[in-house]
DNA sequence: ATGGCCTCCTGTATGC
DNA sequence: TGCATACAGGAGGCCA
């Protein structure tokens, strides 16, 4: 599922063609997804109004329109969007769609229906961000982000490093496979207590989560088994992994095997020679 | 407060 | 081939 990058290569693809559109039209198949807003509040707020921004908090995707409402979307695991003509057969998983004005359709596709659908008109917006948001920690890319930040944050935190930053209460937008290959570029035991990473190791961690999730954007996201851009395309940073999925593997530095374990459920990939 | 576990849902891979 | 099982990138709720 998309993480942050995936979400921003989605972003970028919705700011190259969404602004300036006029939603013609709104549709539903009925299905229900983890979040979202009523069908006839989505017609009501959306239909004649215009698209202006397209942004992004964590791992959302914020589109405010010229009424001043605000579309929040979040692609759960499997969700996807992309923007087809309006004749294009629609798929089994195409739960909603938005006509434009130009012909073309934005259609949310989402096999495990994770995802979430939210539209807030001007009056309640502010609210529902707060409460969307409040408990979701710094972008990386914000400049207060610091080592000295996630430091004090993991202080006395005895939860492993790589769910630490999975939870993101301290940094937004770091899932499964970046908090891996993160902590494999920094060269840190996923299962290493929070607490006990020095101030060193923050920065270098902090150094890594940051060019490797800048680099992950820039190969269009990582494409493993169904991430896809608006573009229909996948990514290709999969093709750069050090560490997730390649159990058994070498360790692209030291050539040992790489481990899986299981930490909080959730596959985890590492070096024991090179990650302490 | 913290951390572990479970759940939502479907598709795909694997093993018998 | 068919069937059962495990697992998948998120995130929120519940419980000890």
């Amino acid at each position: 599922m998309p993480e942050l990058p995936e979400v921003e290569v989605v972003r970028l693809g919705l700011e190259r063609f969404l602004p300036d559109r006029t939603v013609i039209d709104y549709r539903s198949n009925g299905k229900p997804l983890r979040l979202c807003s009523e069908t006839q509040d989505m017609r009501r707020l959306l239909i004649g109004s215009r698209f202006l921004t397209v942004g992004r908090r964590a791992k959302y995707l914020l589109l405010e329109l010229d009424n001043r409402s605000l579309l929040v979307i979040h692609l759960g695991m499997t969700g996807r969007l992309g923007l087809f003509p309006e004749k294009t057969p629609v798929l089994t998983h195409d739960h909603r769609r938005w006509l434009l004005d130009n012909g073309l359709e934005l259609r949310f596709n989402d096999a495990r229906r994770f995802g979430s659908l939210l539209i807030f008109p001007e009056e309640t917006r502010a609210t529902a961000e707060r409460e969307l948001f409040a408990g979701i920690g710094l972008e990386p890319f914000a400049p207060d982000c610091t080592a000295d930040y996630m430091r004090a944050k993991a202080a006395g935190r005895t939860l492993p490093v790589k769910q630490f930053l999975m939870d993101g209460r301290a940094v937004a937008g770091i899932g499964n496979i970046y908090a891996n290959e993160a902590l494999f570029a920094a060269g840190i035991r996923p299962d290493r207590p929070a607490g006990r990473i020095s101030r060193k190791k923050w920065l270098l961690l902090l150094q890594e989560i940051i060019r490797i999730l800048r680099h992950a954007i820039a190969c269009g996201g990582s494409s493993i088994s169904d991430f896809l851009g608006t573009d229909g395309k996948g990514g290709y940073f999969q093709v750069h992994f050090s560490v997730y999925g390649r159990a058994g593997q070498a360790c692209p530095r030291c050539f040992k095997p790489i481990k899986a374990i299981r930490l909080a459920g959730r596959s985890t990939f590492f070096c024991a020679s090179c990650q302490r």
